[in-house]
DNA sequence: CCACCGGCCATACGCTCGTATGGCTACGCT
DNA sequence: AGCGTAGCCATACGAGCGTATGGCCGGTGG
């Protein structure tokens, strides 16, 4: 199943989860892995490409993750809901996901290439956010919806980030009711009752 | 005015802005500063000391200004406001500090001496938009406004990122409107008009 | 049978890093 | 006048880094 190459995108996204960018080398990404250096540099020649093809890796799995929610989801409104706890880390499964994520962005500042495919992911995001949101608020017109997904995708990204550095403040069950709250507000076209 | 151990402080942030973590080193401080290697290392007698108080240099830099927002206002809804355009950055002036910020999280996620002052600064400013919103909203129940406190305080921090690491897709003048029709609808007691 | 090549390893090179050390100058205090 | 100390500098050390190089090993195609 794991191909040797997959392996190593793994062990490099376990240890940016647990030291960041500085704990990274290709020779501590070679140790975990149990292989040699010029095992990890057959597969990605240079450190850049490795990191890019995890960053791409932990993407592809989030999207995944979002797009079978959707599927899975019955009503617009659902899905929303499915998507929005799926991208804020509850549980510390989905802490080493969520702190590669904000590696990321914290690179994406100060780094263009990591930035255009950040920006794109991101874009992609926002623009799910809409759909499900003008599927299920027939009445909005389009700029409120796009707000309302800015809005939405703004408030989960806080709330995960919060998530990851200060666990206590925001814990997992405060999280999902403060999003829950605001879907809820977002669900319910003006004034409305239970 | 500036002491030399200040002005490397900024040269810090400098650096840190514009090249991330990777980017800083002692002698690169140093060189940009004019001063010698043991210059930075009297000052700071290691690179830890160093970023520390860099961060808590920006901390502080912030802090000061949303106390002066604050002061300025004339009403909790108006303090509210001030403190919420002050926390999301809008012109390039704003920046540094915003990627220092980033930077300091993403750190914080993995480092815990990082971590414990990132935490208490943040809890602060949430005890602080508590404060105003039950001054603004005083029909509201404590825990609804610690609620909605955690909540404007995600999207803002969320808004921020992206106004760092995707400042095209939230332009600052966007930034600036969502946060408007959020602080509208908190400041709104449930239905009304105008 | 042999040439080839993908996959991997061991090692080496050059560089930058954080930090330690020792010395020099200028000023304040007694 | 003399001494201590704050402030700063030049240099050195050891470690870790990313990357380059060259060789070994096993399977596959001619």
């Amino acid at each position: 199943m794991a191909a040797p190459s997959e392996e190593l995108l793994d062990v490099v996204v376990g240890l940016l989860a647990e030291h960041g960018f500085e704990g990274l080398s290709i020779r501590r990404v070679a140790a975990r892995a149990g292989v040699s250096i010029g095992a990890v540099q057959h597969h990605y020649p240079t450190k850049d490409a490795l990191l890019a093809a995890a960053m791409r890796r932990v993407d592809d799995q989030v999207s995944a993750e979002l797009a079978g929610r959707v599927q899975r989801a019955r009503t617009p409104g659902e899905a929303l809901r499915a998507v929005s706890e799926g991208l804020v880390p509850a549980g510390p499964e989905e802490r080493p996901a969520a702190v590669v994520w904000l590696a990321q962005v914290a690179r994406a500042a100060v780094h263009e290439p990591t930035a255009v495919g950040y920006r794109a992911s991101w874009q992609r995001v926002e623009d799910a956010l809409s759909r499900l949101i003008a599927a299920a608020r027939p009445g909005l017109r389009a700029e409120q919806v796009r707000d309302e997904a800015a809005v939405l995708l703004a408030l989960l990204d806080g709330l995960a980030t919060a998530r990851v550095a200060e666990p206590d403040r925001v814990t997992g069950d405060r999280a999902r009711r403060l999003v829950g709250r605001h879907l809820d507000a977002l669900l319910t076209p003006t004034g409305d009752r239970t």
